[in-house]
DNA sequence: CGCCGAGTTGAACTGAATCAAGAAACGTGG
DNA sequence: CCACGTTTCTTGATTCAGTTCAACTCGGCG
């Protein structure tokens, strides 16, 4: 089993060779999951970040009131962790599901140790992915306070026009905070819209 | 001018004696900041951090249709820098204003790179500022998708009981993201709930 | 004293939720 | 490859939380 997008993907961003870094790489483990199995579950510690060579994998939450919130989408050549419960060792507070059946790299502390002492500019490139996951996060609150949810829609869209193809809209739908059927209204009334013009 | 509160704060956070880091702290530059004045606006490029000594800043925006969200309130003790401006050195979308005669401590680039070379830790220290950052913006967006106006309040008031006493509620509101007029029905239902039991 | 910004209150309105029912799409086994 | 059951999506009727707009109160402060 080739380690082909993480590869590819890690030494672009840390501005190695592939075959500089191909040894550290190979060393970390693969997962197949098929679709509707957990990488993580609520209530456990998250030890992990997880790369998604190919597939789907969603995160999300299930507050008091027993509704799904979702917190991300994460497709291939995305990495997804719940950074609070990994870097406070506490019981998550997430699902992490795979949406389609899905090869995933695991990365754990140990991993981690060994990158950033092996590559120097790993620390950096953590960095700048904090900082990426930050910006996303208050834009999503820029939007949830500001837009209306044919606004927060038509945002996800452009955004992320290959995930409506790929979830049952019902997913999409706690993305953006409204109900299944809202989200079917909304989509009608653009419908008709781009239908009149 | 002493630089009390930071010096400890600084210390504290890095295990290190106040003595053994004085001379850096000694030279970061402070800044007596009047009500209504403003140490970000949006638009600029953001190249500071800003350590609250005495006083009381707010971080908000103002989104197309006019209307502001507040982003944070940041009392004395507290540290606010807008992460993606800094960072990827784009316009900030934020102002960042003195809520109450303020006096700050400025935290610009070049004093970082000092305290990561003078610092063993100073990086850690950093990284679970990020963290944490992380946890309390995941945190707003599950209230915002998840909780009523009312448990956003109240949820609001457990966190952060001072504030409500130190601006005025039109600017909760606008962090809460309701109306004044709908954060005084919260408040009135709430009173009399507790008046009837 | 009179003004002015902050907060409150009421009445009408609206975006979106809820509940319920039907239609379409999907995958699984025969 | 079709038939069936399950899940997903749509649509309608009703309800509700929260907004909007406008009027009014209150407490400072010049």
């Amino acid at each position: 089993m080739s380690s082909g997008k993480f590869l590819t993907y890690i030494a672009s961003h840390l501005n190695r060779d592939e075959a500089e870094i191909s040894s550290i790489v190979a060393s970390c483990s693969f997962k197949n999951v098929k679709k509707g199995s957990y990488l993580l579950q609520a209530n456990e510690h998250c030890n992990h970040g997880f790369f998604v060579e190919t597939g789907l994998l969603r995160q999300y939450s299930i507050d008091k009131k027993g509704k799904e919130h979702t917190i991300s989408f994460v497709p291939e050549d995305w990495f997804v962790t719940d950074r609070d419960s990994v870097f406070f060792n506490r019981p998550s507070k997430y699902f992490i599901q795979a949406q389609e059946d899905s090869q995933v790299v695991l990365i754990d502390q140990n991993y981690e140790k060994l990158m950033s002492e092996k590559i120097p500019n790993f620390a950096e490139f953590n960095n700048r992915l904090l900082h990426n996951h930050i910006s996303q996060l208050q834009e999503r609150i820029d939007l949830l306070l500001g837009a209306t949810a044919k606004e927060r829609y038509l945002h996800f869209i452009k955004m992320y026009p290959d995930i409506l193809l790929r979830v049952p809209q019902t997913m999409v739908a706690s993305y953006l905070g409204i109900t299944p059927e809202g989200l079917s209204r909304v989509r009608k009334d653009l419908a008709l819209k781009n239908f009149k013009k």
